[in-house]
RNA sequence: GGGCGAUUAACUCAGUUGGUAGAGUGUCACUUUGACGUAGUGAAAGUCAGGGAUUCGAGUUCCUUAUCGCCCA
């Protein structure tokens, strides 16, 4: 018999285990014709980022459905990888160049990238080594970066297809500028707030007259590069104004007055101004009326110098100084507060520019339609399900994608242009000379791609694409993508045009959601709140298991949840409990137990009831799990090992395990093993360590749990009658604690009960269960007899289903109570009477439930009377006296 | 303005083919029983936001209102 600690101790197995499932190559996945792959691409992480809890819950999910995958028989791929994350890692970059006083024009391009790469090996693995901490059974021998030279090749390819297709397209166009990240950003990289702002009224002169029109705008400042005023053709009140001019106050630039649909006229005073440079409706206009576009800011947003005198000031300045010079001059009217919508850097949350410049774009129509159409017809699924309208609401809507960036850590675009004639060329390879005028001046477009452009190709170009790879042919489409609803727009989607396009499969059949991590009081996590939970701070604290079952007990797909150290106390608590559960099975070891003796005629009805339980709930944890119910299914395994099994069933064969002579002793041991080995092995996909540790130490034929067979169950209940007997023992059980409870009678002291019940299967169950009752409800002795005879008067009586018992507790006893409590008792059964027979006499029940549902309220009517009958009899007889 | 979600015990949440409401935490009482006090036993605690509809039967389906939150415009 081994010494077994009395706590769970996490620190001892984890690191350890870990290892040695690295060592023995047991998450590294070969393709395997014969077995059905099953495979996760991970959503990699930011080479950037610091594991949270975001990741915890992310990573779990996909190593709980991982590992179950694996144990069914599937050749299960999980395959991890990081991202390049361009803005992000540039930034981070930058601003540690800053502290040693450097900027990224001091190194040039090669240099800054070497000192990129240089950050990327030293700190990119960090997020990777604190994934293992989470047990993550990723095949760390295909992880994968998006800078690769195969992702970047991937990369290319794809740029290149799509350009030739007609389907990437350069132009100057307006997109979202970021004057803080000085790039440009895709319209999915805006937030927009609302913020309180005002309404500008300003009167516009008309050139040759001495009218004016009144315009408002939320941003006064931008009116220096307005080229037009605009009003809807069937406003009356300004129809004669239509080709005439308006003098740009300010700038003193005559401009056209046009009539556009776009003008509401309902909205202010239905007079707009219109600048194509610095807002994405005016640009609309200004194509339509072929408009000059003046572009008046700077990169930094500050006022260039289209701006005039107002050049060199920042935008905010500018405002001001541009409304205060109109208020001078007399021009500026109302004005009123008014709230709008503000768009801010998802990244730096830096108030976005509309801002017209040459960009390269993906035409988004085409993509999108067959996108579309795979999660309708159901090729793709969303869990939960109701996520897919969110997506139909972005694909539908969606605009082209910006996809160039003003940045140098990222895939360049792969775009080449003629110094001297001007010509473009799109290659897969470096140009020598122009294909044009064949002059050897060719210089590369200076603009990396998205870093979601990227990503967006993950799912195969991890798996080798574009080379037709082994791994390619067998592991996809994958199975289950598992992401936070937070990026469905950034990467799924794109995800799913993408590899519909150049796979002409769907990248993934599911795509599980999950909500987000908040602290206790339901606020978001952040880093400038400072409520943030480090994974890693629990891991060390509570165990890498507790944290796992936190992160899953009591959550639904898609739902926030709430995460507080009091969840991780019961989590804790559990594992402590499952030890503890391990540390008495193996208390009760010999050396040489040998089950190739056990009998299994020997098994009592304990035994089958425990044995028939964990082929139900294995049954059911697995169709949860294949449902992605991983709330529900942990919740099952939970209750069967602290209810059933440790609760019950540990309890029931104690007697025959402390006697060493027992019958049935083996077959004891032998059930506890089992049951012990099926339930760790339903939990192992949640709580990996501490199930991997505790199975080997039990008889198994395994070498680890995490190769394990998953449990197989049968169909149907396994015993039913064992478990029908069982039933009736805790019903008898748990009445007689619930008196002794009440009499204030402790389980120290002993108590004799009699059974009266004319079933005679039922006096068997007594007689071969005695130990059981003696046990569970602290009786000294139990007889069982057919009649009432020779029962003490002051006896105390419960009635179960199918029996009385009388517990002859002498002195204890308190009449007047005990008629109290039967009394109670007896009213409980009268509401319980009352409401089956109003279904039952209820004919349109009758007529129309199932005929089980019936049966089975008929059988709650014999049982509640029979059990009133007798209580009521009871109460007669102990009234008499 | 459009869409989605939430509203269930004191707190945090489950409840996925409609069939007598569950858990964790907390509360109260009891227990030095040879796995575990990070435990055991027992108890108290809910008009499942309000209203309506469908149904023999609704926390669960449909409509509607309110409050909170999120996404899109």
């Amino acid at each position: 018999m081994k010494e077994i600690a009395k706590t769970y101790d996490p620190k001892q197995v984890e690191e350890k285990l870990y290892k040695n499932w690295m060592e023995k190559d047991y998450f590294h996945a070969v393709v395997d014709h014969d077995k059905k792959p099953f495979t996760i691409v991970i959503p990699p992480p930011n080479i950037t980022g610091q594991l949270h809890m975001g990741h915890a819950l992310d990573n779990t999910m996909q190593d709980i459905l991982i590992r179950m995958k694996r144990m069914q028989g599937y050749c299960a791929l999980w395959l991890p990888g990081t991202d390049h994350a361009s803005i992000a890692t540039e930034a981070k970059i930058v601003e540690k160049m800053a502290e040693e006083g450097i900027t990224k024009e001091d190194l040039g391009r090669e240099g800054f990238l070497e000192r990129a790469w240089e950050w990327k090996e030293q700190y990119g693995g960090r997020i990777v080594e604190q994934l293992k901490k989470l047990g993550s059974s990723c095949d760390w021998k295909r992880e994968r970066f998006t800078m690769d030279e195969g992702l970047s090749k991937a990369v290319l390819e794809v740029f290149v297809r799509l350009y030739e297709k007609g389907l990437i397209y350069r132009g100057e166009r307006i997109i979202n500028w970021c004057p803080a990240c000085k790039t440009s950003i895709s319209d999915a990289e805006v937030e927009y707030e609302e913020k309180d702002g005002s309404f500008w009224h300003i009167r516009y002169p008309i050139a040759d007259s001495n009218e004016f029109v009144e315009i408002a705008t939320t941003r006064p400042e931008t009116m220096l590069g307005d080229t037009a005023v605009a009003v809807h053709p069937e406003d009356d009140r300004y129809k004669h104004l239509i080709g005439k001019k308006v003098l740009l106050p300010l700038m003193d630039r005559e401009i056209p007055v046009v009539a556009d649909t776009y003008v509401e006229r309902d909205f202010g005073t239905g007079v707009v101004k219109i600048t194509p440079a610095h807002d994405p409706n005016d640009f609309e206009v200004g194509l339509r009326h072929n408009l000059e576009i003046i572009n008046i800011m700077n990169e930094d947003a500050t006022i260039n110098e289209n701006g005039g005198k107002y050049a060199g000031m920042n935008r905010f300045d500018a405002r001001k100084q541009v409304v205060e010079d109109l208020k001078a001059l007399g021009l500026l009217g109302n004005i009123k507060p008014h709230k709008h919508n503000v768009g801010a850097c998802y990244r730096c949350e830096t108030t976005i520019e509309p801002r017209v410049s040459w960009q390269w774009f993906v035409k988004m129509k085409p993509l999108a339609e067959p996108a579309i159409e795979v999660v309708r017809n159901g090729t793709v699924k969303f869990v939960p399900e109701r996520f897919s309208k969110i997506y139909y609401n972005w694909m539908e809507n969606i605009q082209d994608w910006c996809i160039s960036r003003q940045l140098w850590w990222g895939h360049r675009i792969p775009a080449y242009y003629c110094s001297d004639c001007g010509e473009m060329m799109v290659s897969r390879t470096v140009p020598k000379e122009c294909t044009k005028c064949r002059s050897t001046n060719v210089k590369q477009d200076e603009d990396v791609l998205d870093t979601w452009f990227s990503s967006a190709l993950w799912p195969f170009s991890t798996l080798g694409w574009p080379d037709e790879t082994e791994d390619l042919k067998y592991f996809y489409p994958t199975s289950v993508l598992v992401t936070g609803y937070d990026i469905i727009f950034f990467w799924v989607a794109r995800m799913i045009f993408s590899g519909l396009e150049q796979m002409g499969r769907e990248p993934f059949k599911y795509v599980l959601i999950h909500g987000l991590v908040r602290d206790s009081l339901g606020r978001k996590m952040s880093k400038s709140l400072g409520n943030g939970i480090d994974p890693l701070d629990v891991i060390d604290k509570y165990g890498t298991d507790a944290l796992r079952y936190a992160l899953t007990i009591g959550t639904s797909p898609g739902n926030d949840m709430r995460f507080s150290e009091e969840k991780l106390e019961a989590s804790r608590n559990f594992a402590n409990k499952i030890w503890n559960a391990f540390r008495f099975v193996m208390m009760n070891f010999d050396e040489d137990v040998d089950f190739d003796k056990v009998d299994e005629s020997e098994f009592t009805a304990a035994d089958k009831w425990i044995l028939s339980r964990i082929d139900s709930v294995a049954k059911e944890v697995t169709e949860n799990l294949e449902k992605f119910e991983l709330g529900i299914g942990l919740q099952k395994i939970y209750e069967f090992i602290w209810e059933e099994f440790c609760d019950c069933y540990i309890e029931l064969v104690k007697p025959r395990l402390y006697d060493r002579e027992a019958k049935g002793r083996l077959e004891a041991l032998y059930v506890l093993n089992k049951v012990l080995a099926d339930a760790m092995k339903l939990l192992h996909p949640f709580m990996p360590f501490i199930t991997e540790e505790i199975y080997s130490h039990l008889i198994t034929d395994d070498e680890s749990i995490m190769i394990s067979p998953w449990p197989k169950y049968s169909g149907n209940v396994l015993y039913p009658a064992e478990e029908r007997q069982m039933g009736f023992i805790m019903d008898a059980v748990r009445g007689i604690r619930n008196i002794r409870a009440e009499m204030n009678v402790p389980m120290s002291r002993k108590a004799k009960a009699i059974f009266v019940t004319q079933d005679s299967q039922i006096i068997d169950l007594i007689q071969d269960e005695r130990s059981t009752f003696g046990r569970l409800a602290g009786l000294s002795e139990i007889t069982s007899q057919k009649s009432k005879d020779g029962i003490a008067q002051d006896a105390v009586a419960v009635v179960v289903n199918g029996a009385e018992i009388y517990l002859p507790l002498e002195e204890l006893i308190d009449m007047e109570k005990e008629i109290e409590r039967l009394e109670k008792e007896k009213a409980h059964l009268e509401m319980e009477l009352d409401r089956v027979n109003k279904k039952l006499s209820n004919e349109g029940f009758i007529a129309k439930a199932p005929a089980q549902v019936v049966d089975s309220e008929r059988e709650k009517l014999n049982k509640y009377s029979d059990m009133y009958e007798k209580i009521k009899e009871r109460l007669d007889s102990l009234k008499k006296h």
